[in-house]
DNA sequence: GTATATAGTTGATTTTATCAACCAATGGGG
DNA sequence: CCCCATTGGTTGATAAAATCAACTATATAC
């Protein structure tokens, strides 16, 4: 194998990955897409997290995010308040709905990497992972 | 690092690969997309190439995938004859033209790959693709 | 206090993707 | 040979996702 198949390889892995988490939870049926998911993930890991937050790890235009926002918050599965601090902002949280989500998420994404790592050591995740990092910080610095 | 951040590093490491591939290309002047790029692949790899062989691989709307070779059609990237056997079929093939493009892009490609193994000798870049061929195997047989 | 930048919302539009109907050609079974 | 289910491809209509620009309100720098 040479390296010409590293994207390849890549790309094939990231998209079994989607499929297969998006059918371990009923996404379909909520109406959630790959966007919200990673949202909601944001969320999670972003401590005060607002909408410019988002916008800021994924990238997106600050329209979508904010109608993206919306329906999950139509959804009951965050809500927002109001930043003491800075009027402008909005602070993102889970609702109880959302956390349950979340959970099962988690619970999704736990058993889809178990999956993966079938008749795989840890010392060759290990490497997996640490291969992958050095390509990342490579493509980054560049 | 654990399991967890195996998706969050995949996909992290797909979107700068594509974000690095288009910007050495002039995709965005062209007025090609990630799409398009993927089925000058197909195009280029597949014998006898078909619409229906871009719709097989990629498992998009056939729809989506006739505009799309309507779209390299007149670009003029692509151009597609009549086959001999079987008269529903149009093969696929590059123009002049678009076997520049394509050569442009496995130059970018193998740029970017260079890129990324920085540092990392051949018997990690090795173990890193046995290790992802056998997470996409054991995804796809389950 | 005025000017500038930031957070967020909304309307309009473009780009992608999906669904359904359709035509022409193929191939198998009676 | 004819009927009919299947296949390859095209098109129209729509839905979903993404982008652009304008606007409000607050915050911050000068």
């Amino acid at each position: 194998m040479t390296q010409q198949n590293l994207a390849a390889t890549l790309f094939a892995l990231a998209q079994s990955y989607r499929v297969t988490v998006r059918n371990s939870i009923n996404a379909n049926e909520l109406g959630i897409n790959a966007l919200h998911v990673r949202c909601l993930h944001i969320i999670a890991q972003t401590p005060h997290c607002t909408a410019n937050d988002i916008v800021l790890q994924t990238q997106r235009d600050k329209a979508q995010i904010a109608r993206l926002i919306k329906e999950l918050l139509k959804l009951d599965l965050i809500s927002k308040c109001p930043d003491e601090n800075d009027k402008r902002c909005f602070i993102l949280s889970f609702t109880q709905t959302g956390e349950q989500l979340l959970q099962k998420l988690h619970a999704a994404e736990q058993s889809v990497d178990a999956l993966l790592c079938q008749g795989l050591d840890q010392s060759q995740i290990d490497n997996f992972l640490h291969t992958a990092n050095t390509m990342i910080s490579n493509i980054n610095h560049e």
